[in-house]
DNA sequence: TCTGGGGTCCTAGGACCC
DNA sequence: TCTGGGGTCCTAGGACCC
């Protein structure tokens, strides 16, 4: 299916894909070699623990990525579940990237262990992609001790799938090595897709594939009879469009190389789910990770969101837009704070997330400021003075946040008494809290 | 199989402006 | 005063990726 014998073009074979193979689960075996012949995995080993990565000899068992720890460990009773280390995963990520720049500064990381890369600019230097694509695997072997597969295609559809069946595989529950690098000919695409599960195309998780099923679609080859405008009603026109020119073997994705970061944020999913003030507690905590990494990157974000999973398994979000940027931890826990506050509670909460996004340069958010400084006043100078004008501005937005959602309609159970009475917490060196006199905030409720 | 933590993008409705 | 269309921003939820 896939030609090695001679070297294709790079109008043949322009976009190349690497994935690097079991990756945390590598990196594990290669900082305590003694993991090397067990069955591995990395991620949380508790009740609600989740693998997120699984070395060779796991996956002869069963074992895959994703799966629950429980399950895993059910598949393969002599599993070795260890936690991650993400910090030695981000700097063999950064070696990879530095070792496929050398190649061609084109490229485009899809997380830590996964890059496109646009060949087309290599074409004065007459690279020949195999070759290149060859020598590429070679660096990351020598250099990181990391073994990866390599696909080369048109596009991104195909590179991705080819770079899939360049890796080892398991057969019979045997471990079999891959051919490392896989060309889709642009002549044998159409073999590519033909027998190709819809769930396989980039985009298609498991709501798309049951809607799909739904159509009779289950298959690229059924995709290709249906109707556009049908397959619209389904899934959208955007994703309709999508998987339409992904069943002719389009795809018009281009590498992009400077995708700037649009939101970050931290969840947690507690091994037990929390209650009350613990909760509150751990949104100051998640703020504070968050406000660092905002730090860290030197912006702030204008909008806050806030996400609560209860015990049932329902999630609730809320957010708040602001009119400046904020990147302070107590700045984002009381922002953090009002929205919890303005979820109805429905019971212990299994996961929290808080997240930032609508970034500004921090430079840009202190013009803001000073646009916002009262008239005839000294524009700010040191970190304390624009401090301050951010907690005023702040202290509405969280009456907003109260304003818009009628707190008092709703309490957490921190401040419900024995008798489901709501109790106020004292706090009395909250800078956000009600002042004498000011009853902003408080629009709704008995 | 009742499921993590880091993200991205899409959809649909409402508010607001011209 | 009522009406419509288009554009943009915000919000909530959902699906998907690695």
């Amino acid at each position: 299916m896939n030609s090695t014998s001679d070297d294709p073009s790079l109008d043949d074979a322009p976009i190349l894909h690497v994935d690097l193979d079991a990756f945390f689960a590598s990196v594990e075996m290669l900082d305590d070699p003694s993991l090397r012949a067990r069955p591995l995995a990395v991620g949380g080993s508790g009740e609600r623990g989740v693998v997120a990565s699984v070395n060779y000899e796991a996956r002869r068992y069963g074992v895959h990525s994703g799966m629950s720890s429980v399950v895993a460990r059910r598949r393969c009773p002599d599993l070795l579940i260890v936690p991650g280390h993400f910090e030695r995963y981000e700097a063999y990520s950064r070696d990879f990237h530095a070792v496929v720049n050398d190649l061609t500064p084109t490229y485009e990381p899809l997380g830590l262990d996964e890059v496109f890369a646009d060949l087309r600019g290599l074409a004065r230097l007459k690279v020949r992609p195999l070759t290149a694509a060859r020598a590429l695997r070679e660096r990351v072997r020598d250099e990181l001790h990391l073994e990866c597969g390599v696909g080369l295609a048109r596009n991104k559809l195909f590179a991705k799938l080819a770079s899939r069946r360049a890796k080892p595989f398991i057969e019979n529950g045997q471990v079999r090595e891959g051919p490392g690098v896989v060309w889709v000919s642009p002549a044998h695409e159409a073999a590519w897709l033909e027998e190709l599960p819809v769930r396989a195309l980039w985009g298609v998780g498991p709501a798309t594939e049951s809607k799909l099923g739904q159509l009779g679609v289950r298959s690229v080859r059924d995709l290709r009879r249906i109707d556009e405008a049908a397959l619209a009603r389904y899934v959208g026109s955007s994703m309709a469009a999508t998987l339409v020119g992904f069943s002719r073997g389009e795809d018009p994705r281009g590498v992009v190389v400077e995708r700037a970061a649009k939101s970050l944020g931290h969840d947690q999913t507690f091994a037990r789910s929390l209650t009350g003030a613990d909760v509150v507690r751990a949104v100051g905590h998640h703020a504070g990770v968050v406000s660092r990494a905002l730090r860290e990157r030197r912006v702030v974000a204008r909008t806050l969101s806030l996400l609560v999973r209860f015990d049932d398994l329902t999630s609730v979000t809320r957010s708040q837009t602001l009119s400046f940027g904020v990147d302070d931890t107590a700045a984002i826990a009381t922002l953090g704070e009002a929205l919890l506050e303005s979820i109805p509670s429905r019971g212990a909460v299994r996961l929290l997330g808080l997240y930032a996004s609508s970034f500004v340069a921090r430079e840009d958010n202190e013009v803001q400021l000073r646009f916002a400084w009262p008239e005839g006043d000294a524009a700010p100078r040191e970190d304390g003075r624009r401090h301050q004008i951010g907690l005023e501005a702040l202290r509405d937005a969280v009456d907003e946040v109260r304003a818009k959602f009628g707190v008092r309609a709703v309490a957490r159970a921190s401040e419900l008494g024995p008798e489901g009475v709501r109790v106020d917490r004292q706090r009395g060196d909250d800078p956000f809290g009600p002042r004498p006199g000011d009853d902003r905030g408080v629009v709704s409720g008995p």
